[in-house]
DNA sequence: AGGTAACCGAGACGGTACGTCGTGTCTTTAT
DNA sequence: ATAAAGACACGACGTACCGTCTCGGTTACCT
């Protein structure tokens, strides 16, 4: 009773070699072109692959880059765990703030930015990075919630756009003033609240 | 008492009528094709004008369609005065985000994004846009502090941005998930604060 | 009593079928694009094969289509013998023009302009279609010289050209314009000759 | 009363800088690599010149190699005036089976080959280049005849077709052989004809 | 009134990249 | 060994826009 093969695999297979060599040669461009001005002509010379290998493979520019950036920054921002949730998420949001301040970030504002002219890419980038994030942070707001630091009440779907919201409004129109004292504020103000109490 | 014409002015001057034809061509593009569809051979031959005289007076495509959006849809939205400065906010942010879902709303996305890539738009935007709002809020937020509604010591700068960040965050990232119900979670969330007191 | 096999043959033999699906789909394809318009890849996905497997087995274009359209239409048109040579011509040429203003007559004119290109496929055509048809008329004009029809000091080369000369030019430069007329005129002029006598 | 301006020239004129140098990148590749090889990539590489120039002015690239073939090459062979007809003919097919032996007649044989998958070609090559060698040809056949020397049922267009087109024959199948004494037996030949008087 | 300077439309120009197609080769599994 | 399938590097295709550059022609100011 074997299960029959699912698909039977004919022909040449894709070459793991090219694959790499495409996504090095996409990443490195993007990094030092951005995302407009990178183009498949310039990663198919940069790989030395033909732009027909690309084409068969990413249906879109903006797939291409996606993959070729979290294959190498995909990696998560570990929370840490301090005792205090109030001070675990304005660790976080300091490493965030480092991480959106440095290149990195502006590849990200680049790809966010990119996603408003491509449905494909916005949709993989919420998929594939801020997922990830969400996730991270629901665990936090959860154990806050549990130890009766934070409000029962809260919504985890707004409480991690409070959060969020703010440092990338910022990386997509202040990039510079992403700095640590207003990292603070915005932690501190967010948790304490606006009004009178 | 006239004063003298600073500049001596000789030739024929710049024709309004084209200038005019060419910012709505642009705005119609924009709004039919989007920011990265949008061409200047495209926008001249609507405009029954020749592609230099585009260049001549508009040193980019980003600055081309800011000025037309902007011309258009410059106007403020105006903040109401219930008394309560915490319900002023909450009504300033639906408007806002019922802005955000409408065709103009894709419109800003595109234009912010299209910024990622273009530091003069950027520029513009923050400047012809942003800063109103912000000057708008900064209105509202000194009158809740004088009142005793607000804490006084809140941050002007991160307050706005803990207002308008997650709304613009939405924009860029899910759209079509700016409820009034989230909105009104979101004011909540942050005017009370997120941690028990 | 079976022959012993003159060639130790080992692996698997070439396929008849294969070989016949691949002539089949290159000459219909032939007489649908044309050559220049006539891909291998096309060829190999019409007789479902591999493009390998034809390049294994034709060194060219050229060949390919030379051997599909030859194993077809390499019959010969059978000079008619009718008592007077002169009449005998006339005929073979109405039969000739005939079959060149076929749409066979496409393919030959197609077939040896794309020799001017290709070495071996004009090589080919001369060996294999035009040495049939010099070796026909040669018996022809022989018959006619030993019975006295025919001057006897003519050579056979020049003869043959100056009968099918004409009308592979007008093939290849004005094929509609095969007309019997023409031919029957063409005929006459080159029996009795331009001068006076 | 003077005639009004038959078209109104707006916009930048055409560079005849560039036409020439198409041209001649044209004609030289067409030489160097012949009629297949050469492609419109190459021709405005050694032009200097954008592809969308050359596809502006040439609706393919048959129309452009046979204007700059005829552009260089397009000067008639002058008809010798003997007194005899018959040895004017001699002498002009010898001129024009030496032009088609030498490189010229290489391009040419490229030419009308490559016209068979091109009827743009084909046609241009009728319409440039044979009527006026048809035409020459005509204003010998009438001297002759009008001096009595060729007889006068003689139709031009298969007496033309007679000279020329074994001429072309053996340019297209067998370009080495196209010999002064094949030549002269050819006109023997179709002067006096192929039977006995 | 005439000169002159900046404007304008049209559109040609040298380029760059697009996404597709076909080339001839190579690598796999299957026969 | 031969075959089908199909991936591969390569190169040309014909198109679309880029931003620049002539052209002929049009205002409006300044002698």
């Amino acid at each position: 009773m074997q299960p029959a093969p699912s698909k039977l695999k004919r022909g040449r297979p894709r070459s793991a070699k090219t694959k790499a060599a495409i996504l090095e040669a996409a990443f490195d461009l993007f990094r030092e072109l951005g995302y407009s001005e990178l183009t498949i002509e310039g990663v198919a010379a940069r790989a030395q692959c033909g732009k027909a290998t690309i084409y068969r493979w990413w249906p879109s520019k903006g797939s291409l880059v996606l993959e070729a950036f979290l294959g190498v920054d995909g990696a998560a921002l570990p929370y840490p765990e301090t005792g205090s949730v109030r001070e675990d998420f304005r660790r976080q949001m300091q490493l965030l703030a480092q991480l959106l301040q440095s290149d990195q970030g502006k590849l990200l504002a680049n790809l966010l930015g990119s996603g408003q002219q491509d449905p494909d890419l916005i949709h993989a980038f919420r998929a594939k990075f801020l997922e990830a994030r969400r996730a991270e942070a629901a665990r936090i707001f959860h154990r806050g919630i549990r130890s009766g630091e934070l409000r029962p009440g809260l919504f985890l779907e707004t409480a991690f756009d409070a959060l969020y919201g703010p440092l990338f409004f910022r990386l997509l129109t202040d990039r510079t003033r992403l700095t640590p004292d207003y990292v603070d504020a915005l932690c501190d103000g967010i948790m304490t609240g606006f009004t009178q109490h």
